[in-house]
RNA sequence: GGUGCGGUAGUUCAGUUGGUUAGAAUAUCGGCCUGUCACGCCGGGGGUCGCGGGUUCGAGUCCCGUCCGCACCGCCA
């Protein structure tokens, strides 16, 4: 037996027993007379002791050991003199008796310590010396738990994994693919799936009822802290349901992962937002409810008082928050900047302080005088002590800058706390959106989501304001997951197609396979992906999913460990029979 | 495609107005040390200042270009 005992478990209990332990030295502590080394597998840690006064070859050889040695030591477990409230195996020790290194290591470029002093691209580079550090490896072990409860889950429920397949058809709609290219049928090209989407629906119409997969998805996009171009989907689909079977169906298992995962039991019903609500209310569709801070539209209040930013703009509103009266000029011009920023691209911000023995102090005093002032104030809600912050301009943008502003003020006060979890439904979100580049509408979710029926009537005359069956779910402000109730009668599907402005050629050309299915008795069906990487890092705490995925690709898209993407040989390459373009001369 | 920040010892960083031999912490190596757990104390080694060009008597510092990393906008049905 190669190891008794794993680093973690030994306790007073085992105390005198002969054990047989083996893992990385992670440091040690020389004396002189005595050598203390901390033995590190992926349960914990242990200490062992080597004395002089008892087996001085032994301790000279432990003295010798360097970080990272991978070693096995024998020997007896005893209670610690000075314990170490600190670990769960800090009242024993292990008295070695005898060790042995199963292997050297070089000295690791970073130290394998909780808080490591590594950056991040080394991190990366050398990332399965980083997976040794427990935070990353305890990232790793969440995520393994939340899969296990979604699969117990989903699988109580009825629903069964399936697998579909990862070399598909590119489809120009969405997210560009990546493209896999074809040596039996040279010049053509396999995709990636951005998603099983037309699989599941297939699912459907071959009977399977009730379908999960924990699939991994491809996205030849940008990349950000919670974007990779590989990332791995909860992905459902049920036949004979509406939307609400749906809802409350994946609501419970968001209640199931919250209570499996962090104890924590919601026993309200998820309130539901629709997108009009979410938007007006929030400037987003996936607003953080932590903190309510919800904008006021102060319309024709704002305007004809001489102050030509509010008279010209499309939107004039704000938020208050309260009991931020007292912000100095500099909190103030921070936020100013912040909103001026080019991604925010605010003009300028109006703020007005209620102070807190009823003064009204603002940026517009010259055009608003103190009862006017008051009128605003109570239409935004806000008591003596609160603080006003206004935006105008393009009813969009200023919606857009106005979200950003809202959370850079929920930061600032401390109201995102990591630990505080508040889930919504966002519903009925346009089924549409035009596109004015390409002026052409494009699906706001994909092709294969149903209209509203109260709202069919639109479909030729206004596709625009025609609402989809779709949802999304948020959770702290992070889209975890979205789905809808999907068409399938092929009448409304090719509606769809004609709405996005596709040819029925093309439409068969690119969806052919399903809509013929669909012409073999396709059932009612909806369903819903979530973006699991996501969900594990909001369970963990953190915005970035990154660190939660063993072997994550940077900014750029690259893996720098195992330095890809790369070249190919040119024999590859002919036999693909592509020929590479010269670089593009400037 | 764009914006911002960064790149200096193995690592994380500091480096003033352009001016002597580029520093600190940590890691590492050597010595001392019998109860540490961020051990302590003493000593040593360690630098292509990302790369290329320019300005200058002189560049880590200023300018141009370029590469790399991080965050964001566009993009992500």
């Amino acid at each position: 037996m190669y190891r008794t005992h794993t680093c973690g478990e030994l306790n007073l209990a085992d105390k005198g027993k002969t054990v047989t332990l083996a893992g990385w030295v992670q440091r040690s502590r020389d004396f002189g007379g005595m050598t203390f080394i901390d033995l590190r597998d992926r349960y914990g840690i242990t200490q062992l002791v080597f004395n002089m006064a008892t087996n001085p070859a032994l301790c000279e050889e432990a003295r010798k050991l360097g970080r990272e040695y991978v070693v096995r030591v024998n020997g007896k477990v005893e209670e610690r003199s000075n314990k170490n409230p600190r670990i769960p195996t800090g009242d024993i020790e292990i008295i070695a008796g005898d060790i042995k290194i199963l292997n050297t290591s070089e000295l690791p470029p970073f130290t394998i310590e909780d808080e490591t002093d590594g950056g991040e691209d080394l991190r990366m580079k050398f990332r399965y010396l980083d997976i040794r550090r427990a935070p990353v490896k305890n990232n790793l072990v969440l995520r393994h738990k939340v899969a296990r409860e979604t699969r117990t889950y989903l699988d109580s429920l009825g629903f069964i994994e399936v697998e579909t397949p990862v070399l598909i058809k590119s489809t120009p709609e969405g997210a560009r693919d990546f493209v896999v290219p074809s040596r039996l049928q040279p010049g053509t090209f396999y995709a990636l799936p951005q998603s099983p989407q037309t699989f599941k629906q297939l699912l459907m119409v071959a009977g399977i009822d009730k379908y999960f997969q924990l699939v991994k998805c491809f996205r030849d996009e940008d990349l950000r802290a919670d974007r990779q171009p590989e990332f791995t989907q909860i992905d459902c689909e049920l036949s004979f349901v509406e939307r609400d079977d749906i809802l409350v169906t994946f609501e419970g298992l968001a209640k199931y992962l919250f209570m499996q995962i962090k104890g924590i039991s919601f026993n309200e019903p998820f309130p539901r937002l629709s997108y009009e609500e979410a938007i007006s209310g929030y400037g987003s569709d996936k607003p953080d409810l932590r903190f309510d801070m919800k904008f006021r539209d102060l319309g024709q209040l704002a305007k004809g008082n001489g102050f030509s930013v509010f008279d010209s703009a499309e939107y004039v509103g704000g938020i208050c928050a309260t009991g931020s009266s007292e912000f100095t000029r500099k909190q103030l011009d921070e936020l100013t900047e912040f909103v001026k920023k080019p991604q925010i691209g605010a003009r300028g911000l109006v703020y007005i302080k209620y102070g807190a023995d009823g003064s009204l102090k603002s940026t517009i005093d010259k055009f608003f005088n103190a009862e006017k002032l008051k009128e605003i104030a109570s239409a935004m809600g806000a008591k003596p002590g609160d603080l006003m912050l206004i935006l105008a301009g393009d009813r969009k943008k200023t919606l857009t800058a106005l979200s950003e502003l809202r959370l850079e003020m929920g930061n600032r006060l401390g109201l995102r706390d990591p630990g505080t979890y508040v889930p919504l439904w966002v519903v009925d979100f346009p089924l549409v959106e035009w596109d004015e580049e390409e002026k052409r509408f494009f699906a706001m979710h994909h092709p294969f989501t149903s209209p509203k029926p109260e709202d069919l009537h639109l479909m030729e005359s206004d596709p625009g304001r025609v609402r989809a069956n779709a949802y999304d779910l948020v959770i702290n402000g992070v889209e975890v997951g979205g789905g809808s109730i999907r068409i399938h009668d092929s009448s409304i599907q090719k509606l769809m197609f004609k709405v996005l402005g596709f040819t029925e050629e093309e439409a068969d050309h690119q969806f052919g396979f399903l809509v013929n299915a669909f012409r073999y008795g396709a059932p009612p069906h909806g369903g819903i992906a979530f973006g699991f990487d996501r969900w594990v890092a909001l369970f963990g705490g953190q915005d970035s999913i990154r660190d939660f995925i063993a072997f994550p690709k940077n900014n750029a898209g690259r893996d720098t460990m195992i330095d890809t993407p790369s070249q190919i040989k040119q024999k590859q390459l002919d036999e693909l029979m592509i020929t590479l373009r010269p670089p593009k001369k400037e």
